[in-house]
DNA sequence: ATTCATGCAAATTATTTGCAGCTTC
DNA sequence: GAAGCTGCAAATAATTTGCATGAAT
């Protein structure tokens, strides 16, 4: 972690390192307040502004992947190679992660229809989970 | 326009007309910005939470698709059969609409994989439109 | 006559920013 | 010690809401 903030010019300072390691604990996307809890939890304090800045700077850098949902907030989570969608139950609001990204095979055929370099994407995926679907019944 | 309203127990007034009639006429979604500002270009003037309000009834009776993006803005489009989405070209913010839906071919494997029935989704994709590409080199 | 729609101003929510003090390199 | 972080309070931007009035059925 030290290596990566020395790499992108960033300082080494605790927030950051709390912050990050959030995220990387993380199995989904996480917004601001979440992590705003989540450090809260750990009886620590970080201002929510601080938050705000940290996932902005780290997004610039692409460390992070930023992306803006339905329900206007913001969630951010580590840039790996296999970035992560989830679905969203309409019913329960469950997020459901799935295992690969269902349009690396769109791509290809889209930049050659269009002429568009393809660079990134944002995806939500809403429904109604097994669990719903069996409780409605 | 008037037998919409009356199925779906709504009054039929003229700002509701004008509204859905703007996004008859628009090949994009459109903001509740854009629809303000185009309502004031015909010499007309509908307050701006009367549109918000529209808007969201209308999303509600599934008359209208709202997609949030990154720009943390909502859009709004009719709700037909051939939903659209658009290319975002980052370097010129120019929109360009993609014929048919890439993502009608992934559902199917994902309700397999997870059980989840898929009602709706949002994409936004981005990259550089063949111009930039040009003028880039 | 009742129900619903509208305009206006004020509230709300997520996020950003200015600035002064404090860390990190 | 200079550059860059941080906390705090105040600003912003998109959207929502309360309420009194007006229009549609």
């Amino acid at each position: 972690m030290e290596e990566l903030f020395k790499k992108f010019n960033l300082k080494d300072t605790k927030n950051r390192e709390i912050i990050l390691c959030i995220l990387q604990n993380s199995s989904l996307p996480l917004s601001a307040e979440d992590i705003y809890k989540s450090v809260s939890s750990q009886k620590q304090n970080i201002n929510l502004s601080t938050i705000y800045r940290t996932l902005n700077t780290l997004s610039e850098k692409q460390i992070l992947i930023k992306q803006v949902r339905q329900d206007s907030k913001s969630y951010f989570q580590l840039n790996k190679h296999d970035h992560k969608h989830v679905l969203i139950c309409n019913i329960c609001h469950k997020e459901v992660p799935i295992s690969e990204c269902p349009f690396d095979s769109v791509n290809k055929k889209l930049s050659k229809t269009t002429g568009f370099s393809i660079l990134s994407h944002n995806i939500e995926i809403f429904g109604i989970c097994p669990d719903c679907l069996k409780k409605d019944q």
